[in-house]
DNA sequence: CGCTATTAAGTTGTGCGCAATATAGTTGTG
DNA sequence: CACAACTATATTGCGCACAACTTAATAGCG
């Protein structure tokens, strides 16, 4: 149907940005099963990885939450499997009983190297240049800070 | 640990594109929530009705499908809850049985009156400029539109 | 016409996300 | 020290996403 023939053309799927945002993260999410392939990893325990990978100590639950904006209920499983994987160890603090801290176990650290090449890989699939990468990055930053301070209705 | 002092800092998942994307997406879909409260609609819900809203006549589930890039084993339940809900019939087509065509019912064609103010008010949380919307918009399609193409390694 | 290939939808199983709740440990106060 | 308030993680339940597979219907070809 014709978008100007609309009784509420605001609501055309097309013109709004909430769709291709939810299409493109389907999209990249999509890749990385391919080029995390050999790996086992799924993309969200890529990131949490990643965060490891960027530590230099063993980090709480609560801090990688914190760092992927994730809570307990999505974490908690994924780092059990990724300790069945063999890639993290899960340890109560013993400093402070309620804490369980991740740390990487050598294989877990080994596998950096592995996946060093896939951001690269990414961005050739993604057709735009480092500059637009990074500009776009910063967009979509901007956006979550906003819609993070816009609890209200 | 900073950067530079990194083996891998392509690695740093503040440099990624891919993090942002996948933190937007979720905070948009949160602040869908509340403003679909009151509907009863999930925002994947939403997503099926505004298309069944643009579209004058019944639409098959691989249409339906098509448009929003989903497959019948995410559609299939979908619908299900949307018809358990009132807001849509699901019907054989007698011309080919193996079709379902998807219509909405008078309670779901009375709903779009209910969300007409929903992507306004996603606006105003997002804190940009319309333009910039359209602008982010068009480089999350073209970036759906590469990675779409790009299935080879 | 009869048979094979194709297509449409549904089913199953896994892994998120997240709200709501439960449980255990810690802190602060009198 | 007792005990209430708080904090950290875990659990439960629901709804996506999606790969892999199943079932049923249609199309196409000899």
């Amino acid at each position: 149907m014709n978008v100007s023939g609309r009784t509420y053309p605001q609501l055309a799927l097309d013109l709004q940005l909430c769709f291709p945002l939810y299409a493109a993260t389907r999209a990249v999410t999509k890749r990385y099963v391919t080029l995390l392939k050999g790996t086992g990893l799924t993309y969200p325990q890529y990131l949490v990885m990643l965060v490891l990978w960027e530590s230099d100590e063993p980090l709480s639950v609560t801090s990688l939450g914190q760092r992927l904006r994730l809570d307990s209920g999505t974490l908690t499983p994924l780092l059990k499997r990724l300790e069945t994987a063999g890639l993290v160890r899960r340890d109560r603090d013993p400093g402070d009983e309620r804490r369980v801290l991740v740390s990487l176990t050598e294989e877990g650290v080994a596998m950096e190297e592995q996946v060093s090449g896939v951001p690269q890989q990414l961005g050739a699939s993604m057709g735009i240049t480092r500059d637009e990468a990074l500009a776009l990055r910063d967009q979509l930053t901007e956006l979550v800070d906003h819609l993070d301070t816009a609890e209200s209705p």
